[in-house]
DNA sequence: CATGAATGAGTGTTCATTCAT
DNA sequence: AATGAATGAACACTCATTCAT
């Protein structure tokens, strides 16, 4: 099952939900087809294994940014949060995909991935707001722009083939530091 | 033919490359399966008719870009070209989206999708350096953040049902202004 | 259409409902398995589909027993009766056995055959009933009885390969006239 | 084994012979997979198990028809004969319909169920023309059709949810008294 | 004796694509 | 040009059967 898994995280990494076959799950997992609905009874059924996994392991995002520190976040908060962030993100990615790939069909997963979104950007938007960015920021679109901009950064940087580093956290730290100091 | 490709837009935005079928296209176009032969020869070449046509009239995304003002960009033109950015992503999100979905299988497309994200994320950059954006900003990085959350907060707010306004792009410009300037 | 219904009441005959194969009807009706799905939704729709095409050319069965000729009826006229049931039976036999054979599992199916069971029965008992059967005879108990008869002698017969002939209809009519009088 | 062999009976019963999983009967008989093909080679050897051990219970049946009382039947004889008819139906309804499931399809036990056929319909003929059912009446035709009611009467109550009682085999006997005696 | 995880051949179903009209 | 019925390869899923423990 672990075997399972961890294929279905390679093969959506490869080719995304929708073009990945269950046969390629198990080939990689080298087991039989048979196997694979020992465990779970469709292809939506892993991804939603998968999805609940991660969740449980990614609750910590959401903990960290709900405590905003009094007199506004310092920069080296920030950069700590950004880096677990991307930690996550790394680990994840293609599940990431996998999931806002079924959403757009799934209603129920799309409102879970909508909740989710809500939530996180929410949540940044409270540290925004009790910071203090001042004049010409709206705390609510700045928490999802940040939001937007730290998932679709990574996905870009893996994309064009230079995957994230620690200096390139250094710069988005600052920039979201920016955008909530005046 | 130009029902088709309005038809096809329509159906991406609803379900994705992958998850639309040619049946989904005709349906909407109100054509017959036949007729979608007639023009093109396949899904994926219905998809590099949409992606040409846009491509020719996003152009000026880069010509703007490819030009930084002497001095630094003030607020104003930046306002102006993330206005014009918006407009285009609005106009071609579907697009945009049946695009990544394909260029993740396939080799050809998934090149020119690089090519695009580095030239335009590369324009960017310029753009920064040019402005001068001090310390903790590495131009480079900075460019492809940019081009990151324009794109990303726009696809995050039509998914969650509120979808960008003209508010919501100042705070965005002033995100990227203060990324910009010391 | 008319093929594929064609065919599956001979593949029906062969081997019954659950035996036969998407893949047996096609062959037999010489199509392709994607001709199959054009017009059923599946193996059930397209016995549904038999099943109301065989219901409205039997209609006349309950016609003709709802009208109980007063003074009870004579030989004859049962005799006719007879007749008509045995060649709507030898024309629909496999699809009465499909039938019962997805009534076990399909409760939507199951409940419309015992619909079809008890107006039949009833419509024989109210004629036993009319005819005055007297000691020994509950019309309830008979009417059922004498549909159990017709329906299982015909496939008994066909069983033993020596299907129905008009000798035994006679017969059988004798049976049924006995028990309606006294 | 026992259990299995019970399990495998109420399996067929709600769901007849090819509906039912391997999976369905050690369910219910709380065993595991491999314990099933310990004790039977296969799903159809599981049925020829439970035929065999019927068969030998049901003799009966037979013998009693076999020897006709001279100068007929007197009508609490075969109140009686019903009555056992009856039991044994009840007991074995499920392996019945079993039987015949596979019977269209595995020639072998298909002959098998048509020897057993004709076996009971030719002793059942016997008895009518000993009892001298006189005019209108083939002794041959009305043997199996007695057979046919009776089998067929027993289900079609089940299934319409009011199992046979002793009012209605009171019934039966009459038509079938009635059926034998001009 | 008993188990139940694993297997893979078999079956149902979808959908891009063709072609006679 | 346009149609839409027909195709069949590809894919999802089931279930009888095996075998290491």
């Amino acid at each position: 099952m672990r075997k399972l898994l961890d294929a279905a995280m390679e093969a959506f990494d490869r080719r995304g939900y929708h073009a990945t076959r269950v046969n390629d799950v198990v080939e990689i997992a080298k087991t039989s087809h048979g196997t694979f609905y020992l465990y779970f009874s469709n292809k939506e059924d892993l991804l939603r294994a998968l999805v609940a996994e991660a969740a449980a392991e990614a609750s910590d995002l959401y903990d960290i940014l709900g405590d905003p520190s009094p007199g506004g976040s310092d920069w080296a908060d920030l950069r700590q949060w950004v880096g677990r962030y991307s930690s996550l993100w790394v680990r994840y990615a293609p599940l990431l995909r996998a999931w806002t790939d079924l959403a757009s069909i799934d209603p129920d997963l799309g409102a879970q991935v909508r909740q989710t979104v809500t939530t996180m950007s929410g949540a940044l938007s409270t540290q925004i707001a009790a910071a203090g960015a001042g004049d010409g920021i709206d705390a609510d679109v700045a928490g999802m722009a940040v939001l937007a901009m730290l998932d679709r950064f990574h996905y870009l940087r893996e994309f064009v083939g230079r995957p994230v580093d620690e200096a390139s956290l250094d710069t988005l730290t600052t920039i979201i530091y920016r955008a909530m100091s005046d």
